[in-house]
DNA sequence: GTAGGGTTAG
């Protein structure tokens, strides 16, 4: 079996679950018995459907068989693998090991992950570190690097930094600006939320799904309703298939606003409904005094056999 | 056919 049937048979692999878990282990025992342990395309593959079945064990084990592993993009798709996964010690760790490799250097694939890492453990003096470096190396100027570094201050909760990342950038794209929207909303400042809202869209950007339930939440915690439902008229279109993360918002935002009808509609025009979403709704009725709505709720579901936290 | 950042409640 050559090098491309192998790479087919791991690309139709994907998924989870018991059987794909053994068909991956199939394929990697192949591997290794044709001796293509340490090519870089198909080891790549295969960490991915070893992550995919959350066999990490395994997903190391192939890494580390890898005899010169010096292909750059192996060591940033394994980082950002451990991210996606919130394997931060990991993630550092196989950071640390890269910084160690003699004959290779972090590039700006790397930084956002390891960034991400430290803002999900609050590790900011690392984090601050990699900024130093950053500077040096002009990687900084990255606005996907850029952008992790405003995002790491800010899951920190060192806002002022975060901000002062922001202010300085050449360049934004949408997902920067959303980040320091979501910055705002983390530190408590909805209202300054929803001012860089308007920037944002004065600066030419039309809000995406994540935008759009930052700056719902946003006036869901300002008890805006007038805000809220303009939003969700001018930018949630009628009868569209929700965004989970969007209807879950809108749902909070009504229900925080006492305006349990509207709750209820978007409620019932979800299709799938997320966790949150029921949670927001029984949390709509419950605020009213309404316990028979509630209890009504959970029972159904329990019904569609969805687990409440 | 390569690898990166941003989202909801309690």
């Amino acid at each position: 079996m050559d090098t491309t049937k192998l790479l087919s048979l791991l690309r139709t692999c994907s998924g989870s679950g018991s059987k794909s878990l053994i068909r991956a282990k199939l394929i990697h025992q192949k591997i290794v018995i044709q001796g293509l342990q340490s090519n870089i395309v198909l080891c790549k593959s295969l960490i991915n459907l070893y992550f995919s079945c959350q066999n990490y064990d395994s997903a190391n084990l192939v890494f580390r068989t890898i005899e010169n592993p010096l292909d750059l993009s192996l060591w940033n798709g394994l980082l950002a693998a451990y991210t996606k996964n919130y394997m931060f010690f990991e993630a550092l760790d196989l950071f640390d090991r890269l910084l160690q490799n003699p004959f290779l250097k972090p590039d700006s694939f790397a930084y956002p992950s390891v960034l991400k890492a430290c803002g999900g453990l609050g590790r900011v003096g690392c984090g601050k570190m990699i900024h130093t470096h950053l500077i040096k190396t002009g990687f900084g100027l990255d606005i996907v690097v850029s952008s992790s570094l405003v995002g790491m201050y800010a899951k920190c909760h060192k806002f002022e930094y975060a901000i002062k990342v922001f202010d300085e950038m050449s360049a934004r794209d949408m997902a920067s600006w959303n980040t320091v929207i979501s910055c705002y909303y983390q530190d408590g400042q909805a209202d300054k939320a929803l001012e860089l809202f308007k920037k944002m869209r004065d600066s030419g950007f039309e809000p995406n799904s994540v935008t759009l339930t930052i700056v719902i939440s946003s006036c869901s915690r300002l008890l805006d309703l007038e805000r809220g439902k303009e939003i969700h008229k001018e930018y949630v279109k009628d009868g569209f298939v929700f965004d989970s993360y969007v209807s879950s918002a809108l749902v909070d935002m009504y229900g925080k606003c006492g305006c349990l009808e509207m709750a209820r509609e978007v409620f019932d025009q979800t299709p799938v409904k997320s966790v949150v979403a029921w949670n927001s709704m029984i949390g709509a009725y419950s605020s009213k005094g309404d316990s028979k709505s509630c209890i009504e709720l959970f029972r159904s579901m329990h019904w569609k056999e969805l687990n409440p936290q």
